[in-house]
DNA sequence: GGTAAGATCAGC
DNA sequence: CTGATCTTACCA
């Protein structure tokens, strides 16, 4: 295990540095919905080394997601969901936050797997420090803000091509499978479309934005 | 041009 | 539960 992986986060899967792979573009050219579980336990990376293997993801629809940015068609805002799948789209928010997608499907743009938290895996002190020295690892990922935090995603790296990783943010298939039964649940801190269950997250996992019964 | 709401988070 | 903080989109 990597000396970066520490004893707190020994119930994870560390990364394999050698198996890591890139992720074909086709991965990315389907509906989300299908894409989203598919994404649990691959692994984010930033050219640095901070890697964090994705827990937790939610499916945003476009044209038939109210919920999604991408909904009303396409702006300036927006404009990297409706580009080529496999891209980080990456938004501010609440005048404080950056939250990262993948966008996906080829056949309707606008769509994208928001990823909502990470088990950090490697770089785990920059990303401390990222983080403002924040001592829980279950709290240095365990969020859509927190993460782009913690990884220093931000509107730099909206475009960034996931499937390359030549931009400074990489996805990444180390050979660790999908859960085969993911938990799934209603997507957080939206108001509309609240009726699907496009939220995925490794069961039992301590990284999850929400820790099990917590509801608000 | 004005404004309300927002795919959030930290602190009380 | 609330305040922070500011961009975007939508409406006039």
């Amino acid at each position: 295990m990597p000396a970066s992986v520490s004893p707190e986060n020994k119930a994870g899967t560390p990364v394999t540095p050698d198996l890591m792979h890139r992720l074909d573009r086709a991965f990315f050219e389907r509906d989300p919905v299908d894409v989203a579980p598919q994404l649990l336990n691959k692994v984010l990376a930033s050219a640095d080394g901070r890697m964090g293997r994705i827990v937790e993801v939610e499916a945003y629809c476009g044209s038939r997601d109210p919920a999604a940015h991408s909904f009303r068609g396409k702006t300036r805002r927006n404009a990297t969901m409706f580009g080529a799948p496999g891209h980080l789209y990456v938004y501010f928010t609440y005048g404080m936050h950056f939250c990262a997608n993948a966008v996906c499907w080829d056949d309707e743009p606008g769509m994208g797997v928001l990823i909502r938290a990470l088990e950090p895996v490697a770089g785990i002190e920059r990303m401390r420090e990222a983080r403002g020295d924040i001592a829980s690892l279950s709290l240095l990922c365990s969020g859509p803000g927190r993460l782009c935090q913690a990884l220093g995603i931000d509107r730099k790296l909206d475009g960034a091509d996931l499937v390359s990783g030549t931009h400074g943010i990489g996805l990444y298939d180390d050979g660790a499978e999908p859960p085969a039964e993911p938990a799934s649940s209603e997507r957080i801190g939206i108001s509309r479309a609240t009726e699907h269950a496009w939220r995925w997250f490794v069961a039992g996992s301590p990284h999850l934005s929400r820790k099990p019964s917590t509801r608000r």
